[in-house]
DNA sequence: TATATATTTAGACAAATATCTAAATACTTT
DNA sequence: AAAGTATTTAGATATTTGTCTAAATATATA
């Protein structure tokens, strides 16, 4: 739990998440929607990875990610807690 | 969004929340509940103060934190766009 | 096999964060 | 008015975090 919400306190890794909602992206394709740095975007993704948030498989010289919802459910949860 | 996923993001702040979920509490009966100094804790309720996660009403000398659920509906629809 | 492309790892650094103690503020009670 | 209780503010410090550049690793292609 902690891992997750310290994977979501971040806008651009909120952002790589939107985008791999819409469909599996590379790592580059990732680090092309950003002004930031491969090596930063690397780390990033390494943050969602650990907290499950996401999934890796390499396609040739590609590193595919894509968006891993199940884990989303133990924040959903949390949350409904909320809701009386 | 920002805000809140920052404030969500400690372990001791979501502590917090769960015990505000429960009923109102004093800022004293909440740092009672941590091995925290009661400074520390003042800041964490300024955190989530901001995150208007919680409100706080002053009695006499005392301050009444309650929890403001309605904010959890952000995230919880940011959530649910995951969801499928 | 040499070169190009994709991605990560390593190491450095500035900014943000969680914590503490000491002091200040505000209210209550004697 | 003085002393006690509740809470916050101020200032310091160690740790964590996001970012960068340079280098390393892995795969593809000529």
């Amino acid at each position: 739990m902690n891992d997750i919400f310290k994977a979501l306190n971040d806008a651009t890794r909120r952002e790589i998440l939107d985008l791999l909602k819409e469909k599996d992206l590379s790592a580059g394709e990732i680090a092309d929607a950003f002004n930031i740095s491969k090596p930063s975007i690397s780390h990033h993704l390494d943050i969602l990875k650990r907290a499950d948030l996401i999934t890796s498989e390499k396609n040739g010289q590609f590193i595919i990610y894509s968006i891993n919802t199940t884990i989303m459910e133990d924040v959903l949860q949390w949350i409904l807690t909320f809701k009386q």
